[in-house]
Formats: C-alpha cells, structure tokens, sequence
DNA sequence: TAGATTGTTAATCGATTAACAATC
DNA sequence: TAGATTGTTAATCGATTAACAATC
C-alpha cells in the first residue's frame, strides 16, 4: 500500500488518536467531525479531509465510530508495531526520556540505554541498565530495537547516527540541534526545541 | 513594526542563526546563500526569499556577511531579550530543562522552579529552589519571570496555564499533551513529543 | 420527513521553486 | 570583463477552506 499524505495529515492524526481515547474513556460512542474540532480547535473540514484520505469511516447524519476510528488511526500510524526504543546519551534529557510515561500508552518500550562515559555505564535509569557505547551492535540486535533515540550533544549526534544505522535501526529520532545525513531508506525525526523556543521569543517580541 | 512574517520563515531563523554562530567559529566571514543552504538541506532560494523578508543583508556577486546576519536575526528573534523562564512541574522532563544547557546560549535562563508536590518543594535542581505552586504569583513577579513552560500532566496543564497567565508571563512553552486555552494576546507554543514520535512510527510502517 | 453530517469537488490561499535582471 | 551571487517577480505546487450533493 503506497498512498502519499501530507505530512501535515500525519502530523494530526496522533491528537485525533488521543482525543478519541478521552473520548472513549467517556463512555461515548460516536463523535463527529465538529465535535472533534471544537475539542482540538480543528476545524471540521480539515479533520473530514484528513479522515478521508484512509477510506470512508464515517455515516453521514451521524458522525464516527469512536472505538472503529481510534483503532483505524493507530494502525495508520503503526502504533501497533510495539516499537522498541534506545536512547543513546543518557544525559538529563536522556534520562527523562528513559522515564516518559506518554511513550508506553502509544505503545512504545525503552528496550536499553547507551551512554560512553564509564562513570554512568553500568547504573540503571528507571530500571534499564546503561550499556557501553562500544557494545551498541550486539546490544541493539540482542534487544530487537527499532528506533534510536539520540540525546547526545550536537558535535557527537552524527557519529551516534551512523552508529544506529550500522547496528540495524528501522528510524531515528534525534533531539540534538543539528542536521544528520541518514541513508534515504531510514525514516528521520528531528525534534529540535531550540526551535519552538525561538518561536515563541519571536512572537513576544512583536508590538 | 508590524511585518506579517510566515510561521514556516520563523521556524528557519534559529537554524540560520545557529548554523551562522558555527561558522563566526571557523572564522569565515562572508557565506552565500548556496553554502548555507548546503550546511542546512535548504535550498539557497528558500534562504534568500526568508531573509529578503527583513531587508536587503547581502552583497550581490558576494554573498551574507556572517556576523551582520547573525546578529539581525538574533534580533529578529528577540534573542537579545535573555528571557527569563519559569518551569512548573519538576518531574523526570521539567528536571532536565531546568539542566538544558542548549537555553543558556540563546540567551534563557530559568528563573524559577515550581512543583505542587510538597516532597520535593524546598530542594534544588541545577541549584534553583523548587517553589510550591502556592506562591507562583509572587515569585513569577519578584523574580521577573516572562515564560511558563509547563511540564505537569495533561489534566493539570490548563489550570496551571490560567495560574501563569494570571501571574503575568507573557509567553506558554507547553510539553503537556493537551489542547490549552490562553489569552489572544499570549503567544503559546506547544512542544507534542508525541506528534514526532508517532510520525516517526507512521514512516517505518510505510512498505 | 426534516435535520444532521459525511465525503468530495471546486475555489482559495499560501508557501516553495524557478527564472533572471541587477550588481559586486 | 567574466563569474558569482543577491533580491525580486512569476510560475508552480500543495494545503486549507468553502460548498454542497448524498444519505443516514
């Protein structure tokens, strides 16, 4: 199945997903798109033009099926794959990704810990023993990982890259504020909060 | 001044900016277009049209002078304000920002530390006093703080939005999952790990 | 049936890319 | 002068918004 959506879609379908959990949690079975927008300050247009891009979920005169739309969404998103996390810097950010809750709901695990100063290799962080950088390969093969998390500083970010690549990583997603060169076929996600903050700066500066 | 300037634009600036301050470090004075583009994956047409929005910076048949441009766009951030923020919520992820060294060089500095757990109110974090949410609206004043940045659970981040808008920040930096409700006249940037994760995940289910 | 709501097509809006005159 | 590179206008592309027929 090859179909193009806008990465702007993507980038909503996870609130859709989590607002129909609240949602459901609510013991409502049907919601519509203007409920949903109002719920997510969306308008309902956009959500309609989003959902349909996947196929006819809804009933007209009646709205979505909650349980069957938030199912639908989180095998779009293949949040049913279970993917299995790294972290490689295990730093404060590093550290309080190894602790982030919001990961386990959608599915996701920290299967193990990278770190190269030998001071912390060999400590645990939220009960997952920090391994040595030099053993990455065996490690990330031995714990079927799929993603690398990459928390070190910039100047080390595209080592680590390469390092997750090698070993067999499916994805990468990179919190250091630099630019990392991937093969094509590895699908990359920068997260880069120096940005957001400048943003937000930006508009306070204005008037 | 009152320049519409697009969300698209601003999000390039602090990449500029921080690809500008590397190269002031290598010592290079003058950058065209093409080589900045090649540091960044950005097309040179797309640098030139972001930057043309602010003024005419280069030299034609020469290229941008690196220090003029990096400090033009420091102010075009509102960089040179050395905002002052406030964390509420000192969990596993408040506790790292109040760590984050990357704020410090674009000019932040956490001012104030808030929690409403009282096991953890009176200890320090990167040796700043974590306050009782109780006294928020005093302290935010006497320590002049101008961003909240909210790291609390989802169900407690609007009220602690009204608590900060209420004390006079006039910036929200929000990690919390949720859609939050402020003040027009407020600027709110919400950083959703979620979204970039589930992208990330949306991408490796791809073929 | 009347009212509500989807799915889809058309219109609009905005951002990126291409082209090139100006000029160092 | 010839080559390089900006700034700006025009063309293209893509995303959002509007409109409405279909239908529950």
């Amino acid at each position: 199945m090859k179909k193009i959506i806008s990465q702007a879609t993507i980038d909503r379908l996870p609130l859709y997903f989590r607002t129909l959990r609240l949602v459901e949690e609510e013991s409502i079975n049907i919601i519509s798109s203007d409920e949903l927008g109002r719920r997510l300050d969306i308008t309902p247009e956009q959500i309609r033009k989003d959902l349909a891009t996947f196929g006819q979920f809804g009933r007209k005169g009646i709205g979505y099926d909650v349980h069957e739309l938030k199912e639908k969404i989180e095998n779009i998103l293949g949040l049913q794959n279970k993917w299995r996390l790294a972290i490689v810097g295990v730093g404060h950010l590093g550290g309080a990704l190894a602790n982030y809750v919001n990961f386990a709901s959608l599915g996701f695990s920290v299967a193990a810990l990278f770190d190269k100063n030998k001071k912390i290799v060999g400590s645990e962080v939220n009960n997952i023993k920090v391994n040595s950088i030099d053993d990455i390969k065996k490690i990330i093969a031995k714990k079927s990982v799929d993603i690398g998390v990459i928390t070190v500083p910039a100047d080390e970010a595209q080592n680590v890259a390469d390092l997750l690549v090698a070993a067999g990583v499916k994805g990468i997603w990179n919190f250091a504020p630099t630019k990392l060169t991937v093969p094509p076929f590895i699908p990359l996600v920068n997260e880069d909060l120096s940005i957001g903050l400048s943003a937000l700066s930006y508009h306070m500066s204005q008037e």
